[in-house]
Order: C-alpha cells, then sequence, then structure tokens
RNA sequence: GCCCGCGUGGUGGAAUGGUAGACACAGGGGACUUAAAAUCCCCAGGCAGAAAUGCCGUGCCGGUUCGAGUCCGGCCGCGGGUACCA
C-alpha cells in the first residue's frame, strides 16, 4: 500500500488542475457567479501563518461554492506600494522596484505550493503602470467631478533629516531615525471629500446586513454623526482682528457651566496672538513639537495657556470666561474651539483643577446628588437627572431633553443655531514619498493647478532615483519634475506628492473584474461580476480600508467607472483573527526598541543568545516584519505539506479569533491526513458483504454531509473538521461492508475537498470517484436520514443535572413531565412532596423545581 | 484618552439562554514488536472518596432567569483601531 506522500501527490494533483485550467474564470450568463475575495497582500517577501489562513479560508470557500455550481471568480494581486520599499533602499541601498518585484515572485512562490484555486491569470501588482495609470484617470474623472480638492493640513516633519514623517515613524515624539523630536508643519495636500458621503456611508451601514455587527458599529463611530449647537462666544475686547469665538458644542444644556473657552494651538486666533506675544509663540511651538496622531494628543499631558483674553457669556452677561490655548483641542473637529464644563466632562475637569479654574455643577443625580469634585459627573444622556436653574426652565428631564431645549431656544432667541456634525475628516492622500502612485497634475504659475492629459497617462516614476539621502527623490528629479504645462505649454513642475496606498486598494477588487482592460473597470465584466459575494480579511481593516472602499466605489460610480450596484462593493465580509506572537526587545542607548529574531533568544532564560542581554517580551501582538515576530510557514509546508498546514490552521481556532501561533499539532493533523489516507487505501481493497452496519454508517454520512456543510456556510471550519474526525472515527470504527464505507469515504473525500484538496482528489481516485472531485456536485443530506426517533433529555433539579430520561422524540409535554417525575433521582429529591415548577423544553431539558 | 473586541482544563478550543469541556494537541497507561518507530485500545477539569457519589468550577464583583460561559451593570487583564504601517 502507499504511504501518504504529499510531497508526491500534490504537486501532481496541482498540474491536474493548472492542464484542466479549472480555476479560469469567465463570464458566462448562463451560471450564478460568486465572487470571493481576500484582502490582498503587502509583498514583504515572505508569507506568514496570517496570509496562509487568511487564503485558505478563502480558498474553503471558493472551492465550495464551485462545487454548489457557482462560477467562481478567485483573484489574487499584490498591495505593492508602501513605505516598506523605500525603507529597504534606504538600508541596503537597492531600488523599491526591484525589491517589491523580487518579493512579489518569491511570495508567488511560496504561495503555488498550497495549491490554492486561483485564476492567476488576472494577477497584478498596484505599483504596474498598467495599474496605476489607470488610478490616475480614475483621479481625474475625480478632481473633475469635484470629488478632490487641496487645502493645508498639517504632518508630522523630522527637522534633522528635514522629511515628512509617517505616525509610525514618529517614537515618543521622536523621530526613528534621526532620534529628532518632530514638529508639526502645514503642507498644501490633496484631500477627496468623503465627508460629503457621511451621511450616507452611515445609513448604508443599515443594508450591510452580512457584515459583523462589531464592524458596523466601529463605522457607524468612526463617522460619528452628533447632534449639537453652533454659538459664537463674544470677546469682551477684540483682539488680533478677532471679535468673537465660535464654537461647537454636543452639550448646550450645560452651557452654565462653562468655566473657560478652549482653542486649539492651531487655531486662526492662536496663530494670530504669536505675533503680538513672544510666551504665545513659544506656548504654542511647544505645543507642535509633537507628532500628529490623535493617541499621542490624546494621551499627552494636558497643558494650557491663558491669553489673557476675555469673553462673555451670551447667556448670563454678567459672566466673563477666560480664554485658554490647550494642547488637547484639535483644529480638525468642529471649529477648533470649545467651551469646556468640568463639571461634566472629565478631561475639562482636570484641565480646570489643574489650572485653579471654576467648576460649576449644572445638574446632579436625582438619588443623593453632590457637587462635582474630582470625579466629573457624566451620566448618559437618556438619564434624568435634577438641573439646577437651567435657563430653560427644566427641573427634572434627560440630557437629550435638556439639549433639545437649548438648541430650541438659541435658534429662537438668536444666538446659536442647532446644526448635525459628523467626526469623519476628509481623507488626505498625498504622500511626499517616491514609492507610490505619482498625483497627475502639474502646477503652472500662469495657469495654476493643471491636470495632465489622459494621453499622457501613465505619469510614470522615473527609474533613476536614489536614496541616500532623506526626503522624497522626486523633489531633486529635475527632467522628471520640470515639465510644460499641459495647457500652457510654458515651463511648468508636477507634483511630486505621490498617492495615499490606500487609494490603491480602494478599488482593485473592481480591477479584478477586468484586470488587462485599458480603462480603469470594464463596465460589463464589473455588471456581471461585481459585488464582492464574500471578502474576507483581518479585523484592523475594520475602519479605514473598508470605509475607504466604500466611498471609492461611490465616486468611481459617479464618474462612470462602476455600475449602480456597485456602490457598496462587499456584499458579505468575515473579518478573520489576527495571529500572533510575542516580541522580543532591547533597548538602545536612547531607550528605543530593539527587536529580536526568536531564534535569537533564549526563552528559557529570558536572554540574549548572543550577549546574555535581558529581554523584554510582550506576550502577544500582531505579526509584523518590524516588530521581528513573524513565522514562516514555508518550512512547516516543506516538511508536512499543504494539506496539513491548510488542515491545521482552519481547525486550531474559530476563523474570527486572534491565535498565538505554535506550530505544536501541526504534527497531529499529518498523522489524521495519513490515517484518512491509509482508511481509503484499505476501504478500496476490501470486499466486505453488505450487512446490518450499514445503515448505521449510512446515517451518519448523512449527518456529516449536513453537519459540515453548515460549518463551511457560517464560518465554522475548526468545527467542521472536529466533525470530519469525527465522521473519520466512525467509519473506522463501524463494521459495514465495502460498498458503505467506499460511499462514506468518497463522501469523507469530498467534505475534506474544500480543506486539503489534494488529499481529497487522491482518495477519489483510489475508490474510482468519476473525473475530478474539483469538478464532482457537492454532496446532498437526506433530511430523512436526520431525524432520530428517541432522544435523551437531561433532567435538572433546581437547575442542577442529576439525571436523564431516554424518551420518544415526538412524546407530548405532560408524558414527558410524567416520566422524569417517576425518574429515582426526582424521587429522591422530592422526598415524597409536589414539585414547586416542572420546566419541560421539548428535545432539549427537563427542570424540576423542588 | 476614545471606539471595538476578547478572557472556558496542561494547550488549541466546543457549547440556538438548556447535560460546561465536543473534537484535537501535549501527557499517562496498555496492546503489538527482540527493540524502536509506526499503528491500535483505554484514561484524563479541580478537590474528597476504593467506588457510588458529593462539592467546586468558564478573569473578578453584582443582577435578571426555573436555568447564565452565553443576557444586563460595574471592575481587571489582553488585543485591534485611532485618519501618513499595511
Amino acid at each position: 500500500m502507499t504511504r501518504y506522500a504529499p510531497a508526491e501527490t500534490e504537486k501532481k494533483w496541482q498540474k491536474a488542475w493548472e492542464e484542466a485550467d479549472v480555476f479560469r474564470a469567465e463570464r458566462d450568463e448562463s451560471r450564478p457567479k460568486y465572487y470571493v475575495l481576500e484582502m490582498f497582500p503587502y509583498p514583504s517577501g515572505r508569507i506568514h501563518i496570517g496570509h496562509v489562513r487568511n487564503y485558505t479560508m478563502g480558498d474553503v470557500v471558493a472551492r465550495y461554492k464551485r462545487s454548489t455550481g457557482h462560477n467562481v471568480l478567485h483573484p489574487m494581486g499584490w498591495d505593492a506600494f508602501g513605505m516598506p520599499a523605500e525603507n529597504a533602499a534606504m538600508a541596503s541601498g537597492g531600488h523599491p522596484k526591484d525589491w517589491t518585484y523580487q518579493n512579489i515572485a518569491d511570495m508567488r512562490d511560496q504561495m503555488k505550493p498550497l495549491g490554492l484555486s486561483i485564476d492567476w491569470t488576472r494577477e497584478f501588482a498596484t505599483c504596474d503602470p498598467e495599474y496605476y495609470g489607470q488610478q490616475q484617470a480614475l483621479f481625474l474623472d475625480m478632481l473633475d467631478k469635484g470629488l478632490i480638492y487641496r487645502k493645508n493640513a498639517v504632518v508630522n516633519w523630522d527637522p534633522v533629516d528635514m522629511t515628512v514623517l509617517a505616525n509610525e515613524q514618529v517614537i515618543d515624539g521622536k523621530g526613528w531615525r534621526s532620534g529628532a523630536p518632530v514638529e508639526r508643519r502645514e503642507l498644501t495636500q490633496w484631500f477627496f471629500r468623503i465627508s460629503d458621503f457621511a451621511e450616507e456611508l452611515l445609513e448604508a451601514l443599515d443594508g450591510l446586513e452580512k457584515w459583523p455587527e462589531k464592524v458596523r458599529l466601529m463605522q457607524k463611530n468612526w463617522i460619528g454623526k452628533s447632534r449639537g449647537l453652533e454659538m459664537a462666544f463674544p470677546l469682551t475686547e477684540p483682539a488680533a482682528g478677532f471679535d468673537r469665538i465660535e464654537i461647537y458644542t454636543t452639550r448646550p444644556d450645560t452651557l452654565m457651566g462653562a468655566s473657560f473657552i478652549g482653542i486649539s494651538p492651531d487655531h486662526p486666533l492662536a496663530k494670530a496672538l504669536e505675533a503680538e506675544n513672544p510666551e504665545i509663540a513659544e506656548f504654542n511651538a511647544e505645543c507642535r513639537r509633537m507628532g500628529t496622531s490623535e493617541a499621542d494628543l490624546e494621551k499627552a499631558e494636558k497643558k494650557g495657556f491663558d491669553t489673557g483674553l476675555r469673553v462673555r457669556h451670551p447667556l448670563f452677561p454678567e459672566r466673563e470666561l477666560p480664554v485658554w490655548i490647550a494642547n488637547f483641542i484639535l483644529m480638525d473637529y468642529g471649529t477648533g474651539a470649545i467651551f469646556a464644563c468640568p463639571a461634566h466632562d472629565q478631561r475639562d475637569l482636570d484641565f480646570a483643577r489643574k489650572y485653579g479654574l471654576p467648576v460649576i455643577d449644572t445638574f446632579v443625580a436625582l438619588e443623593d446628588g453632590k457637587p462635582v469634585e474630582n470625579e466629573a459627573f457624566v451620566p448618559p444622556k437618556s438619564e434624568k437627572v435634577k438641573w439646577l436653574d437651567h435657563f430653560t426652565g427644566l427641573d427634572v428631564a434627560t440630557g437629550e431633553e435638556a439639549i433639545e431645549a437649548t438648541i430650541e431656544k438659541a435658534e429662537r432667541e438668536g444666538w446659536g443655531r442647532g446644526v448635525t456634525r459628523y467626526r469623519l475628516r476628509d481623507w488626505g492622500l498625498s504622500r511626499q514619498r517616491y514609492w507610490g502612485c505619482p498625483i497627475p497634475v502639474v502646477h503652472c504659475e500662469a495657469c495654476g493647478t493643471v491636470p495632465e492629459r489622459k494621453e499622457n497617462l501613465p505619469v510614470r516614476l522615473p527609474d533613476d532615483v536614489s536614496f541616500d539621502q532623506p526626503g522624497n527623490p522626486l523633489d531633486r528629479h529635475p527632467t522628471w519634475r520640470d515639465v510644460p504645462c499641459p495647457k500652457c505649454g510654458a515651463p511648468a513642475k508636477r507634483e511630486t506628492d505621490t498617492m495615499d496606498t490606500f487609494v490603491d486598494s480602494s478599488w482593485y477588487y473592481a480591477r479584478f473584474t477586468s484586470p488587462h482592460a485599458d480603462v480603469p473597470v470594464d463596465l460589463a465584466e464589473a455588471e456581471y461580476w461585481m459585488n464582492v459575494d464574500q471578502y474576507i480579511g483581518g479585523i484592523e481593516h475594520a475602519i479605514l480600508h473598508l470605509l475607504y472602499s466604500r466611498f471609492f466605489a461611490r465616486a468611481m460610480h459617479l464618474t462612470g467607472h462602476l455600475p449602480g450596484k456597485a456602490i457598496e462593493p462587499f456584499d458579505a465580509l468575515f473579518t478573520q483573527g489576527m495571529v500572533t506572537h510575542e516580541i522580543y526587545l532591547t533597548r538602545d542607548e536612547n531607550g528605543r526598541p530593539v527587536y529580536h529574531l526568536p531564534e535569537e533568544v533564549d526563552r528559557e532564560k529570558g536572554v540574549l543568545k548572543a550577549t546574555g542581554e535581558p529581554v523584554e517580551i510582550i506576550p502577544s501582538a500582531k505579526m509584523s516584519k518590524s516588530k521581528k515576530n513573524v513565522v514562516d510557514p514555508v518550512d512547516i509546508i516543506a516538511r508536512y505539506g499543504a494539506d496539513t498546514v491548510r488542515w491545521f490552521v482552519l481547525s486550531d481556532s474559530p476563523p474570527e479569533r486572534d491565535v498565538e501561533w505554535t506550530a505544536a499539532g501541526a504534527e497531529g493533523a499529518f498523522r489524521h491526513l495519513g490515517r484518512v489516507h491509509r482508511l481509503a487505501h484499505e476501504i478500496a481493497a476490501s470486499d466486505a458483504p453488505a450487512n446490518e452496519h450499514d445503515e448505521a454508517l449510512e446515517r451518519e454520512r448523512h449527518r456529516a454531509i449536513d453537519d459540515v456543510t453548515r460549518g463551511i456556510e457560517g464560518f465554522a471550519f475548526n468545527t467542521a473538521i472536529a466533525r470530519l474526525y469525527a465522521f473519520t472515527n466512525a467509519i473506522a470504527k463501524s463494521q459495514a461492508g465495502a460498498e458503505a464505507k467506499k460511499r462514506a469515504v468518497l463522501t469523507l473525500a469530498q467534505l475534506m475537498s474544500p480543506m486539503t484538496p489534494h488529499l481529497a482528489e487522491e482518495i477519489w481516485a483510489v475508490l474510482g470517484g468519476e473525473g475530478l472531485i474539483v469538478n464532482a456536485p457537492w454532496p446532498e443530506a437526506d433530511a430523512k436520514m436526520l431525524v432520530e426517533d428517541t432522544v435523551t433529555l437531561p433532567i435538572q433539579i433546581n437547575g442542577k443535572r442529576r439525571s436523564q430520561i431516554t424518551v420518544a422524540r415526538d412524546l407530548a409535554r405532560e408524558e414527558v413531565e410524567k416520566h422524569a417525575l417517576q425518574d429515582e433521582a426526582v424521587q429522591r429529591a422530592l422526598d415524597g412532596k409536589a414539585p414547586k415548577k416542572v420546566i419541560v423544553v421539548p428535545g432539549r431539558i427537563v427542570n424540576v423545581v423542588v
């Protein structure tokens, strides 16, 4: 008998699929289509176990849908622009392009042995000029439609390297290479008007029924619709050309608790005051000496500066409030100015206590309402509270009621307007980097900003660049940068910023429907293939990538590049958990982390093998190359074969949950597949006659079909596999005849085929299945074979399981109760008394309360 | 800080509000073998007990319910996102 030898058989079946060209997807109106897509990878150079998990899940869905008669589109490509390629070029002197294409070749070589049912004829990389040229065409059409505009925005500026840093490159407020404290600096940048779509993107979330609730909730909160009041506080004396400060608040009901006005260091008034007051200039400069990330700003120590200016409270003209510049107020939200109500906002309270500002209660709890001391009183807006002499006359009311009453009063009296605002900001797409899609515009002194002509697309990245100095090499590339104006022909300069890589990944799913078209998307193909029926990817993309894609699909529709049906491009979304692994780090002389590979660390002693230096161990974190905690699955594939790895990653954990990676257990998966292989050969050689055990095995076969099918449909791959273990055990133990066993093993092979396609083909061939299993229709369970005549019910006494009874499946409730009360354990517990209550849940449980 | 998740045996995990620990991994015992490997069989949450069985047990505290791992409230811990990592 042949041993299970995946190294040989997996290649053989991959060749058979290739020769039959089974995974090529062609438009075919006569068959229902199914488009399954996994989030495409960044070509870091090595696949990691998270990729394997992601693509195996997608492959299970793709293969299952194929066998249920669908015309399946299952493509693969590369999210190939981005910072790591430039970092590699800076570190080792190569070119981002060479690095990227080499990585793609390497990763493709690592992926192919997995036997994924991918239509490789549709493969592309976002750094292919054929792709990014079409992206430039989309940009021009969107610019023409008014979906894109320019404005100033802040970036992280490294004053030593004289370059813009990504948030990731700012560590503890310092540039990652120079170590210099970063500054916030304003640049003119391109923006998508995504905030114009805030309401629509919010409302459409309700229709995404096949998306996880948590993702919809995250997006809802991110869009952040709020109802509030816009109003102005007049300055007691005009200053720096301002006579008032416009604020926006979602809690106008607490206006009488206002204790000061806070403005952002980037507020126009704050900037104007810098010219007059060197102390303010210094304070603002200090505030700007930090990164731009929201997390950093919010977590930074709260600091303020009293401008000395005063405003008059519009409702209580006798009250004057001081105007402070505060580092925690963001210019991007609202108007960049707030009124602070320390009694009902913890951050305001901390600030007030620090600077000795008043704390004025506006409401207290209904029961034992006490004034605020060191903890702000912030009940839910829907909770009734006792108002203290409220200006609307309310006494006991909820926050919501008080807000509405305040807005109504403000509008009636003319000192404020109720407005709806969104937290969502426009999407800045400019990046001051080389390795991205060039923004196809030219800046002309006479004509201003001029779009490139479409016939000149793609605007190709120049190859002759170097990364031996910091900054964007496009800025110092005269023959690429200096071009004639497309409009007037005068000397002009190309835009040297490139696009955010999120733009690349916001439409690749549409490009896959016609990857070689000479327009961005062939509408006939998109009409057939869109939408993506099942999208699969990491939960870390729950907001940005998915929200940008939803916006971009709408923008593409408005510019005629997608049919209206595709404005929500992903019908169903599954967010897989991340594969995590320990991180090992030491610190350099400046306290900055230095990461180490697992093999460099003595895990037992917690030290570096080479130096004996102690390492910090972070127990669990997302795998990332920069943190050096990526585990390479290639060795395991080489050792056990693709089917074992596929089986193992699916069986190991529920797909939506994060998993700490450990290879322990892969061996067991391999042994099991070997067992299935052996079982198939034994049964193929058997001629045991039909007998009385056949029916039981046949019933088990139908139950397995039913359970596994439901497991796959519901993304419960781990339990589907547990069921397949049980089915295998049942076949092995069964004494049924050879025919019944053959039927069972053929079904086992089919049920396993989405997970372990090579082994399934092998078994199918051994047992004389017709053609390739990949082309065989999915087995169907006979409902009649699934029902049992009797059912065993647990009996609880006072909610604790004490006994059980076996009764006919359809026995009446009263009869079940009667039987249960006869039970010995129940009799003992009752001790002759009548039960207080008996609960019978038919088919499930009996609970006797004594 | 804010938003969203997650927390169950030695380990991965299972469980429409209804028998907590399915199915595995690691482990222990046994069969086969000269031996080993491979394979097959059995055991296995904790405590007490020879056993029957009893008590305890799903991060912690409280609540709803005949019944809570599951629902609600409050904590603790961990993870993701936080708009220039992808």
